[in-house]
DNA sequence: TGTTAGCACTCAAAGCACACGAGTGCTAAA
DNA sequence: TTTAGCACTCGTGTGCTTTGAGTGCTAACA
């Protein structure tokens, strides 16, 4: 692939990314040194080759999905980050939030307000957790609080009513079985057999403590779903290279959403709805990056807006929202081991 | 007002409200017996009146504000609920719903998906909520989730990261100082002032406690602050009645909407956008219907669509709903109160 | 052989004229 | 007071023309 070539499409891209307009060859010609009659021909040419499209005879080129692949891969110049911008990258992160999620959760947002994209952190974290603490609180006549606190922190509830009131006997010898059976279980271990054991196992009191039992369980099952946290999910509504009703069906579909991310990528990825065999918006781009913690991957930060979009200075701070939030995260690796060595 | 010009005005709103379309003298001939000429006399009356307009001079005429007030308040004739609709009804509300919130929630629900808008439910419990248990919970270095429990049976729960590590001394302390001194405050009269007096009552452990007891003191304030609860948002957004901007803006502020639902009702109430001074989309109507446990409000239904809405069908709905709540708090009640008397 | 100037061609978009028709207000007769 | 009749209004839809941005192709040029 002949070099001017490759420079006219990115002049292609670049332009259109900034206007969103059909490039004509006259246009081209600012950026590449050659008449536009040479650069319609190369254009011809590139088209012939699947990189560039006409929306009819007689308008300039837009770029198609393998153009766009072809530029992000190889021809994109990323704007490098500012220290103005860095700062302001800074202020925006909550960086004393207090568990991971918030902590991703801010950098989602900001992202979203400068892309004005949509912007989604999804946690890997579950997979890895295990059930540290379950506490059955009652709270009224009949009504129970299931209390389930995970290895690292994250925390859920669930209120039931029950029939019949437990006995205090019930409850403390309830409370003293899960604390004994379910401590330490990964959550993903959980299973339907599980807790059928439990249940046999639960003798005399099975009765009375089975309807807690199968709330315990959904509220296990909920917790060990995958989940992701989706922010400005409105800017993508008011994007004109969009289609509304596409755009409702895709963001009502957060399961669908969530197993996309579930596939944890190794470092930046960029990928374009036709490559997401029906998944994704028609013309959307999703980029993700990984953070890390103790090494390995505890997220994914991710970008989801229309092909068009300003790649060289969005993935800059896609890229460094992420390695900031992999730093924070070991800085309080680093603490831990300090303390520990005390 | 003429009975007849009533009519009219009846037949109008009746007509736009299935076609959307402004109602020409001859369409109203259908169901006044009167000439399209009287028609059109009477209706350019009811223009002068305010109470129907004319996009352009050569069309027929839509229903003002002032049209729909008057056709809610006296001329609309609600369409009773037929068996089988009661039927549906019931089975679209989760009557076996744990708390309060999921049985309202599911109601709105409901309504959302069979009325095409947006509903809420705003609850009026916290005002009337204690504080009835406090726990704070370790879950890792540094790390601590804070709990609390309302008499209700609303919880919350809050993870807040410090700079060190608290002995096991001075959360029994925490603990049990809280339990002592915030067990059956009511959460809005939790102050500023109150939080002051603990600190300094915390005497040697004030250090170390400070942090987390601003946290508790925010989440108090979190459980105390009114929220609602929106289903079908995205109808609102599909509805061409409606300016799209002018729905996310109004999306985004939940506070607002809330603060709308603040002012407790008595009854059913209709109120159009031109009446609520600012706050709600233009060409929306807002329907509320309140619920009540033992004998006071707890919370209110709501509806939120476009003016041009089936209220003969809609209002049945919305006050089944709203009636059946009642009943099954009252259930509840009744439930509790043969409970005592053993 | 690759590049470029020039030219004929294409086609979406914008503008314009025109007809249509739904609906009106007004007038005059019943 | 009601109604039939009529002239008038105005948004909508249709077809035509113009415009202009942009193309592909050809022939001349380096």
């Amino acid at each position: 692939m002949d070099s001017r070539k490759l420079k006219i499409l990115q002049a292609v891209v670049d332009e259109y990314i900034v206007t969103g307009e059909p490039v004509g060859s006259k246009t081209v010609m600012k950026k590449v040194s050659a008449s536009s009659a040479t650069i319609r021909n190369e254009m011809a040419e590139l088209e012939k080759q699947g990189y560039l499209e006409q929306p009819h005879t007689s308008a300039g080129r837009i770029p198609t999905y393998n153009g766009y692949r072809l530029y992000v891969d190889t021809l994109m110049e990323r704007d490098p980050l500012s220290d103005e911008e860095k700062l302001m990258l800074n202020s925006m992160l909550d960086e004393n939030a207090a568990t991971e999620e918030e902590l991703a959760g801010s950098a989602s947002l900001a992202l979203s307000q400068l892309t004005k994209c949509a912007s989604v952190v999804a946690s890997s974290t579950p997979k890895f957790s295990l059930i540290a603490k379950v506490e059955v609180i009652p709270t009224g006549k009949r009504m129970y609080i299931i209390l389930m606190i995970t290895s690292n922190g994250r925390i859920k509830n669930k209120t039931c009513r029950l029939e019949f009131d437990l006995t205090n006997e019930q409850l403390e010898f309830f409370d003293k079985y899960l604390d004994e059976n379910l401590k330490g279980i990964p959550l993903d271990e959980v299973s339907e057999e599980m807790f059928d054991n439990i249940r046999t196992a639960m003798g005399a009191y099975m009765m009375s403590l089975t309807p807690l039992l199968s709330e315990l369980f959904s509220l296990a099952k909920e917790m060990s779903a995958k989940d992701i946290m989706l922010r400005g999910e409105k800017n993508l509504l008011t994007c004109k290279d969009f289609d509304q009703a596409e755009i409702i069906d895709f963001l009502d579909n957060r399961r669908e959403i969530a197993k996309f991310f579930d596939d944890s990528f190794s470092g930046l990825q960029i990928s374009f709805s036709p490559e997401n065999d029906g998944f994704a918006i028609r013309n959307s781009s999703i980029i993700t990056a990984p953070f890390k913690k103790s090494g390995r991957t505890a997220g994914t930060l991710g970008l989801i807006g229309p092909m068009r979009i300003d790649y060289a200075k969005f993935i800059p701070y896609l890229e460094y929202f992420s390695q900031r939030i992999t730093d924070l995260l070991s800085e309080q690796d680093y603490d831990e081991d300090e303390d520990n060595k005390e």
